[in-house]
DNA sequence: CAATATACCTGGATGC
DNA sequence: TGCATCCAGGTATATT
């Protein structure tokens, strides 16, 4: 489910009830996700600890604790978080439980356990950091997103620009979804290599990259099967899509009817008459 | 090193 | 209704 978006709406919503909030038990569903949980380590590391805020970083979500702990979430492919009363009964797929002193409790819930959690202890978590920022591309909000940085970056990759803007080694953040809207709104075509784009080109990309994005975060980010914002709200950017899952259906633009093909093992939505190779 | 394939999971939609 | 097949917002790892 999530790309950028989608993580930041997350965040948004659980700041806004959950800092100041100390932990005081762990539940831990037992069904492994895609990193190993340690919930005795859990409890050592977090329990009596008051969370202190919430930052992002590509897709992962970063819980800074009052002693320097940090837990890393990633939401995976269908990876929820919500805030709910802890009499509340858990739901199915639900995978990890932060219990609150003040009866809230944090619940990650995963259908298909792709998401992971991670404990950076306090001794090492400044490490840990800057471990994971090194691993990660650069971020779409950031200044460094720019035309000559991303056609720098492009240099000698005949990679499909589409596969390299959703590379998070390269770029943090995007996804499917948004790599298919922000090509149709560049008029890029998403087979074309991303070594072969002309700066005006990829000045239009980061431009709209931006723009696309931020408008998502605005709307609540996009639900199309399952994704719900930490208040249990789903986002409704899937309502401006463009492209995204709208085969057949006329271009917003020109009316001829977008068109999907697979790039790089993922669905590819285009419009064949706006968005065309330029070499 | 870069590009591509595969694996990790569950469940909804589709077709027979 | 049942069953098989395909597909899905991500990413680490292996293979070419």
């Amino acid at each position: 489910m999530p790309e950028l978006p989608e993580v930041e709406v997350t965040r948004l919503g659980l700041l806004q009830q959950l800092t100041g909030g100390t932990v005081c038990d762990v539940w831990w569903s037992g069904k492994r996700l895609r990193t190993e949980i340690k919930t005795a380590v859990l409890k050592n590391s977090l329990c009596t600890q008051q969370l202190v805020t919430i930052d992002r970083r590509a897709k992962y979500l970063l819980f800074r604790f009052s002693q320097k702990a940090v837990l890393v979430i990633h939401l995976g492919m269908t990876g929820k978080l919500s805030l709910v009363s802890f009499t509340r009964p858990r739901d199915k797929h639900d995978h990890l439980g932060l219990t609150l002193s003040n009866g809230m409790e944090l619940r990650f819930n995963d259908c298909r356990r792709f998401g992971s959690i991670i404990l950076w202890p306090h001794d090492t978590a400044e490490k840990q950091e800057y471990l994971l920022s090194q691993h990660e591309g650069i971020e779409p909000f950031s200044r460094e997103f720019n035309g000559p940085a991303l056609q720098h970056l492009a240099r000698k990759r005949t990679a499909a620009v589409k596969t390299f803007l959703m590379n998070g080694r390269i770029i943090a953040g995007i996804g499917n979804i948004y790599a298919n809207e922000i090509l149709f709104a560049a008029r890029v075509h998403p087979a074309q290599p991303a070594g072969t784009l002309v700066l005006e080109q990829w000045q239009q990309i980061a431009d709209v990259s931006r723009n696309i994005l931020q408008k998502a975060i605005a709307a609540g980010g996009t639900t199309i099967a399952d994704f719900l914002g930490a208040n249990g709200n789903p986002g409704y950017f899937q309502l401006q899509l463009s492209v995204y899952g709208k085969k057949g259906q006329p271009c917003p633009l020109c009316s001829t009817p977008i068109t999907r093909t697979v790039l790089g093992g993922r669905a590819t939505f285009l419009c064949s008459s706006c968005q065309q190779q330029r070499h």
